[in-house]
Order: C-alpha cells, then sequence, then structure tokens
DNA sequence: TATGAAACTAAAAGATTATTTGAAAAAACA
DNA sequence: TGTTTTTTCAAATAATCTTTTAGTTTCATA
C-alpha cells in the first residue's frame, strides 16, 4: 500500500487528485502549504506531489530540504509556463515533474512509473557496483579492480551522492547545498572542484577521460557516461 | 488546424464561443444537447468543451462515455466553481475547467494550454523521438542512432526549441529573441548560423542533406520536413 | 546563365568554465 | 602538544564553448 502526501494550494485541485488516487488504491494526505507540508513528512510517505506555487513559498525550497535527509520520490506539479525553467526541478533532486493543466491518466503513469523505479532502486542492497568499481553504501567502503580505496569523508558524501543521483546532472550549487549543510559559511565552487579531483585521483584508472566521475560542461557533474 | 465541438445549451454563450475561436483559427461545431454531442463524436476533434448542465442530462456522463474509448482533451463549463462538480471533473478525467462567466483571454489561453499538453505529453514522458535521433526534453540528453550526444547549453536550446515548434518554420530573429535572453547585447545572424553548424555536425549523418534541421530559404530553420 | 542576396564553412580571437597546483588553515589523531 | 591528515582557497594553466571575421557556396530570379 502507498501513500501519498498532495501539497498543493488549489482547493479543486487538491481535492481533484486525492479522490482519483484513492480510486485508484493509494492512501493520500492533502495539505495546502509548505508549513503543513513540513509538519505531515514527519510521518512517512511513499511519494510527495509537489506544487512549485504555495502561499507561502516555493515547492523547490521544500524539496531542498527533503533531499536533506530523504530519497523520497517527488512529483512537481507546475503551471506550464514555467515549464522551461523545470531543469532546475531536477537539481533539486525531484524525480519527474507534470505540467498543469494534466490528465489524471498521465498523472497516474508519472506516479507508477517513480514508484516501481524508486522500489526497483531502494530494494537493491546498499552496495553499488559499476565497471571495477564497488561502493557500500552502507560500510562506507570502497574498492576500486579489487583493491580497497581510503576516501575522506566528504569525498564519500560526494560519491555517494553522485551515485544515488545516477543519471542525473547534478550542479555545482546543488552538491554544495546538499554535501555541506545548508547555511554554513559559503563554500567556493572550487573546493567541490578540487575534492573531485582527488576522488578522480584515487578512483579513476585514467584522470584524463573519467569513466565514473563525469563533467558535464556548464552545469555540473554526473555518474558515469 | 485544430478542431473544438463547443457543447454548451445557452445559444448565446455557445455562439459567443464559437466566433471567438473561429478568428483565432480554430475549426468548431457547435451543438446544444448530449445527444448532439454524441451524434457529432462520431467525426474526430481536438477538443471538447463540454457545459455541465444540458437540458438532456450532465457533461459529466458524456465524459465518462467518452473516456470509455478516447483520450481527447476535455474543457469543463461550469456554471459556478462548485467543488463537487470539479472533483467529479476529475474523477471522469476532464483535462481542465473553466468557470462562467470567463473572459475570451482564459479560454483561449487553456485551450492552447490544454492543446499543447495533450499533443506534447501525450506518451508518458518527453522524449522526442524522429528517425534515428531521441532527446529527452526534461533531462538534456540526446542520442543518435543509439550513441550519445554531446551538446553545449546552447546547442541543446536550439534543438529544444525546433523540436517544440515542429512543422512551424522559425525565423532566425524569433529563434535569437528565444535563445538569447532579449535585451542582451545584439547578437548577430551568423552567430545562430554556426551554431547551427556545429548541431548538423553532430547529428546529420550527412551535413550536406540535413534530415533534421533543415534551412528554410529566405526565411529560417524547421525541424524535419 | 549572370547577378546579388542569403546561407554555409573554416579558422581565429574572445570569453567562459574546469582542472591543476601549491600553500595555508582547520580538523583529527596519537 | 606535535604530527598527520583533511579541507579550503587563490592563482596559474588548460579545456571548452561562443562569437566574429572573411571567404566560399548556394539559391532565386531576371
Amino acid at each position: 500500500m502507498y501513500s501519498i502526501l498532495i501539497v498543493e494550494d488549489d482547493v479543486i485541485i487538491n481535492g481533484g487528485i486525492k479522490v482519483c488516487l484513492e480510486k485508484q488504491g493509494y492512501e493520500t494526505v492533502s495539505v495546502y502549504s509548505l508549513n503543513e507540508a513540513r509538519e505531515e513528512l514527519k510521518k512517512s510517505f511513499s511519494l510527495v506531489l509537489l506544487d512549485i506555487n504555495l502561499p507561502d513559498g516555493s515547492g523547490l525550497e521544500l524539496c531542498k530540504e527533503i533531499r536533506q535527509s530523504s530519497e523520497i520520490p517527488i512529483i512537481f506539479l507546475t503551471a506550464n509556463d514555467t515549464e522551461e525553467n523545470m531543469i532546475e526541478g531536477f537539481e533539486y533532486g525531484c524525480d519527474d515533474y507534470i505540467s498543469k493543466p494534466f490528465s489524471v491518466g498521465v498523472l497516474e503513469q508519472r506516479i507508477k512509473a517513480v514508484l516501481r523505479r524508486s522500489t526497483v532502486q531502494s530494494g537493491n542492497s546498499d552496495i553499488f557496483s559499476y565497471k571495477g568499481l564497488t561502493v557500500d553504501l552502507k560500510r562506507m567502503s570502497v574498492t576500486n579492480e579489487g583493491n580497497l580505496v581510503k576516501l575522506s569523508a566528504t569525498e564519500f558524501k560526494i560519491l555517494r551522492l553522485l551515485i544515488k543521483n545516477k543519471g542525473q546532472v547534478l550542479t555545482r550549487s546543488i552538491l554544495i547545498d546538499r554535501i555541506w549543510d545548508c547555511d554554513e559559511n559559503y563554500i567556493d565552487e572550487n573546493t567541490l572542484n578540487v575534492h573531485i579531483r582527488r576522488l578522480r585521483q584515487k578512483l579513476e584508472p585514467d584522470t584524463k577521460n573519467p569513466q565514473y566521475i563525469v563533467t558535464v560542461f556548464g552545469i555540473g557533474y554526473t555518474f558515469g557516461e
């Protein structure tokens, strides 16, 4: 049984979604503002539907907060005129977005798809493996071609974040936000670059042609591919 | 050319909508009852504007019937935005609703939005595919004949704009306006030409005979055919 | 088919973004 | 405390992307 938190200030839309999803057998909780959402999120949900424009702030903020501590799937509900800016949403770690107005069919499909992805991934053990690299996300140990690699705490955090978001590009500012506790004094982007460099030195067989930590020029870094 | 079925028993409102939409270049058919609507729906339309209160029954019923066999976009016209009605509307699979009285501008906006959504979002993702080319409009990744293609930010913007406006020709000045932030210092048209050239080099199997980014002499560029 | 306008191409200059290095500051450890 | 490790930052270098320039080709049409 999946439980879904609906964060949407438009009463009608919120209600409409609620009815549809409950009909499909999902449990739902409706809230209408960021603050209510924060309160509810102390409980556990399978997925969050998150409007961007809310009376007490932006859904993007909440997304960022959630991602500090949780990998729960998040789908944004966006007004169609903000669609172009939704690449930002992915940067904040959302899993998908849907433009309003949307049909019920589309909503259900997306929810199913996201839930399927998230359970497949989290169902696996905490050992991640790609090419010669093996990372035990729980024990925090890393081996490369069978050899144990010693990473510092920061290095491991970065690697883990990239792995957990494999398939997406993370911008430098998002990486910094999520690795260094939010409100901490300003961290220079180059500090991140230097950590990336050390990671590469420790992991990549050929530093000039990284296979694991790949630069996406003008944007940030991504794992693999 | 989009065709719209207007199902509305108030002759004046129906006529008013008809005139406005035809002025905007839509084809329209006006009917005034459920039965007439059922008859017309044997033909094909791009969108249905559907009043809820009709002399021979509720628009909700018709919506339900339509959804048994079709995903055609439906926008409800509601007398007063009673929440209950609209929850039902969503439940039956409508795409949007407009509360009477509404302005012409609002009507046109909603129609445009719904039509766009229904064509772009009709699948279950924003992955665009044409011949050997596949573009993930959300994640900004492009593959050509299965190979990942690395585009720069500007190149991707141009490609996306052309794809989103597939079927129409975009003039150079429009492309420039929409890709470079408007008020930025003047951008030479040849700058665009050069970007197009690089895109072609990366995407086209035969640069001399482009299949994807096609020049319309004297005007601009268009995607495909 | 000769012509001028429009589009294409290649190469270089200019601008931006990444990587690397080294050295200083901070934190962790014994 | 002194030593080692880690982290941060700044400056130099390198890589990549963007724009401009100038010359060539293609196109519509007279």
